[in-house]
DNA sequence: AAAGCGGGGAT
DNA sequence: ATCCCAGCTTT
C-alpha cells in the first residue's frame, strides 16, 4: 500500500501558532448550540446528519424535537420509519433519516447500543461518510481525524492558496492531507469545529470578514489579496423542468386520496397527492389506465412551482371526484392528513384545500 | 467520476 | 437568479 501525499504545508507555516490562534478564538466565540452541551456520541451523530447541506438555524428546532422524541439510540431503534420521517418532515434529503434509522438499529443489535469509536466500524454504518466519520471521531471521541466539509475546504483553500476545483471528488484527498498535517492532536474537537465556525462566521463565501479573522496572519490568500477568488468551484448544470397536474381527488365521503411514494428515489417513502404528467391527453383516461378507477375532474386550482436542487416541478391543481376505491393508496379525512409525512411540495398543493 | 437527492437562507 | 449550506449513496 502506497502512502502518497498530495500536499505539503509551506516550510514557513507555523502549525502550532495556527492551531493556537484558531482554538483560542473558537473557545471564546463559539455559539451555544444544543448539540454542544455534552459529548454524547448519539447526539453528535444526529446533529451531524441533520447538518449535512443544512444550515445551523434550520437544524436547531428539528434537533431539539428529535432528541426529545428519541433521547437514546434505543428509542430511535424501536421507532417506526414513518414516525422518523414525520420528525424529519420539511428538512429534506430524507434518505438521511432512513439511513440514520437503519444505522442506529445496527448499533443496538451489533454494538450493545454503544456508538462505536472504532474508525472502521463507524465508517460501515449507513449514512456515515468521510465527513461525518471525522466529525464524530473528533467531537465525540477526541480523535485527531479530519472532518472536511464545505467550510473547511473554503478556509483551507484560502489559508494555503489552493486552486484545485473543490467540486471534484479527487480534491477531497488533497484537503484531507492538508488537515492531517495541521490538525491539533491536543484538541482535535475544537480544531475541527473552529475551522467550521470560522467558515460559517468569518471566512464566508462572499465578503469574508478578514479584518476579524483570528488566522489572518497565517493566510496565504489574504497576503496575496485574492481571497475572494477562492475556492475554485466549477458550476453545476441547471435543473430540468416538468409540468404536472396535482390531483386532489375526493370520494363520496369527501375523503382525500393520498399515496405513498416508492421506497427508492426522490422523496422516498413520503406521501403525496398524485402528480399527473401534463403531457397526457386526458387526465381521466390516464388515471383509469394507471389506477384502474374512474374519476371525474371538474375544476382547476392555482399553479404551484417547486424547485429542488436538480429538478423543477410546475404543478397545476386539478380537482376530481370518484365513486370507486383506489387500491394503490388510501382515502383519509382532511384532519388526518397531518399524521402522514409529506414533503414541502405537497404542502404547497394542500394550500388548495379548504 | 458523475449523478441523484431537499429545502432554506443570503445576496 | 445564483450560490451556498457541518455530504452520502448509487451508478
Amino acid at each position: 500500500m502506497k502512502n502518497s501525499t498530495t500536499f505539503s504545508i509551506p516550510v514557513l507555516f507555523d502549525v502550532h501558532s495556527f492551531q493556537h490562534d484558531l482554538i483560542t478564538w473558537y473557545s471564546k466565540i463559539k455559539r451555544d448550540l444544543p448539540w454542544r452541551v455534552n459529548q454524547d456520541p448519539y447526539r453528535i451523530w444526529v446533529s451531524e446528519i441533520m447538518l449535512q447541506q443544512t444550515q445551523v438555524d434550520t437544524v436547531i428546532p428539528y434537533f431539539n424535537h428529535f432528541m426529545e422524541r428519541y433521547p437514546t439510540v434505543y428509542d430511535l431503534a424501536e421507532a417506526d420509519e414513518q414516525d422518523v420521517l414525520k420528525s424529519w418532515e420539511g428538512l429534506g434529503y430524507y434518505s438521511r433519516a432512513r439511513n440514520l434509522h437503519t444505522a442506529v438499529k445496527e448499533v443496538v443489535e451489533n454494538y450493545g447500543g454503544q456508538v462505536p469509536s472504532d474508525k472502521q466500524e463507524l465508517k460501515n454504518l449507513k449514512g456515515i461518510g468521510p465527513y461525518t466519520l471525522g466529525a464524530i471521531l473528533s467531537i465525540a471521541f477526541d480523535q485527531p481525524e479530519p472532518a472536511i466539509d464545505g467550510n473547511v475546504m473554503r478556509v483551507m483553500s484560502r489559508v494555503f492558496h489552493i486552486e484545485e476545483d473543490i467540486a471534484k471528488p479527487k480534491t477531497k484527498k488533497l484537503f484531507d492531507d492538508v488537515v492531517r498535517e495541521v490538525i491539533s492532536h491536543e484538541d482535535p474537537s475544537s480544531f475541527n469545529q473552529g475551522l467550521m465556525e470560522l467558515g460559517a462566521l468569518i471566512c464566508t463565501p462572499q465578503k469574508p470578514k478578514c479584518d476579524q479573522c483570528p488566522v489572518q496572519e497565517h493566510c496565504l490568500a489574504y497576503s496575496y489579496g485574492n481571497q475572494t477568488d477562492l475556492p475554485i468551484k466549477s458550476k453545476k448544470k441547471k435543473q430540468k423542468q416538468t409540468d404536472y397536474f396535482g390531483l386532489i381527488l375526493q370520494n363520496e365521503k369527501g375523503e382525500l386520496y393520498i399515496q405513498k411514494r416508492p421506497e427508492d428515489g426522490l422523496l422516498a417513502n413520503l406521501w403525496e397527492f398524485p402528480l399527473v404528467p401534463k403531457s397526457v391527453p386526458s387526465v381521466e383516461e390516464w388515471f383509469e389506465t394507471e389506477y384502474g378507477a374512474q374519476i371525474m375532474t371538474h375544476s382547476k386550482g392555482e399553479k404551484v412551482r417547486h424547485v429542488f436542487s436538480h429538478v423543477i416541478w410546475d404543478i397545476e391543481i386539478i380537482f376530481a371526484t370518484t365513486e370507486s376505491n383506489v387500491e394503490s393508496g388510501i382515502f383519509v379525512p382532511l384532519e388526518k392528513l397531518k399524521e402522514y409525512p409529506f414533503p414541502n411540495v405537497q404542502y404547497k398543493i394542500m394550500k388548495n384545500l379548504v
